[in-house]
DNA sequence: CAGTCGCC
DNA sequence: GCAC
């Protein structure tokens, strides 16, 4: 795992490989704006709780921006052209394409941006990212909230994990060896952050589909 | 009924 | 590890 870049310079070009946490890569004073365009997307696009394929309601709510959105319901998981409850999905803000340019150094723009919020108690079991077409691309995360208990492991689920407590601001790229890692998030500390009124966490994750 | 973005 |  590298330690990130300083929030206070560019990011240099990206060595598309491995596992790499830029903390504090979105400045504090900077977060707000990114609140209010989720806001937006959130709007148009509702917050759902998934119901998994073993019957069971996630405790994560989701929507997404961009042309495909990560859906789960009782037949499956997989990504699709529309939000559950109709429509398309809105388009990926201009800020957050920007971000993804500027620390992957891809011309690609990304399919998908998942909105995952974490209310009280919401979690995240162990899982692989591996629903999209393309794993040569990185997944690009970023932690917008409270605190969250971040665990990466190995391509094979009994590989040894570590943990990082992932702060308001970090960003973290998933790449190469990485890129089909599993990993979760055990805890939030619900509340440690000022950003949203009501307490949460807000991950984005932007992914090429290539579907 | 195997595999799991689930839970205990 | 289980149970959906």
């Amino acid at each position: 795992m590298n330690s990130g870049d300083s929030a206070d310079r560019p990011v240099p070009a990206l060595r598309l490989r491995g596992f790499d946490i830029h903390p504090g890569l979105i400045p504090a004073a900077g977060q707000a704006a990114w609140v209010d365009d989720i806001r937006a997307v959130v709007a148009a696009a509702p917050l759902v709780a998934p119901v998994t394929p073993g019957g069971r309601a996630m405790s994560v709510r989701m929507t997404a921006a961009g042309r495909l959105g990560w859906v789960a319901d009782r037949a499956g998981y997989r990504y699709a052209a529309r939000h559950p409850g109709g429509g398309d999905w809105p388009p990926i803000p201009a800020r957050v394409l920007g971000l993804w340019h500027r620390v992957t150094g891809l011309q690609r723009a990304p399919d998908c941006c998942l909105i995952n919020f974490y209310g009280a108690g919401a979690r995240m079991g162990m899982h692989q990212d591996k629903d999209e077409g393309d794993f040569t691309f990185p997944v690009l995360s970023v932690s917008l909230g409270d605190d969250a208990l971040f665990r990466m492991g190995g391509v094979d689920r009994t590989a040894p994990t570590q943990s990082v407590w992932l702060h308001s601001g970090d960003v973290v790229v998933i790449g190469g060896d990485a890129r089909l890692a599993f990993h979760g998030i055990d805890r939030v500390r619900h509340g440690s952050s000022a950003l949203l009124a009501n307490g949460g966490r807000i991950n984005l994750t932007l992914r090429v589909v290539a579907q």
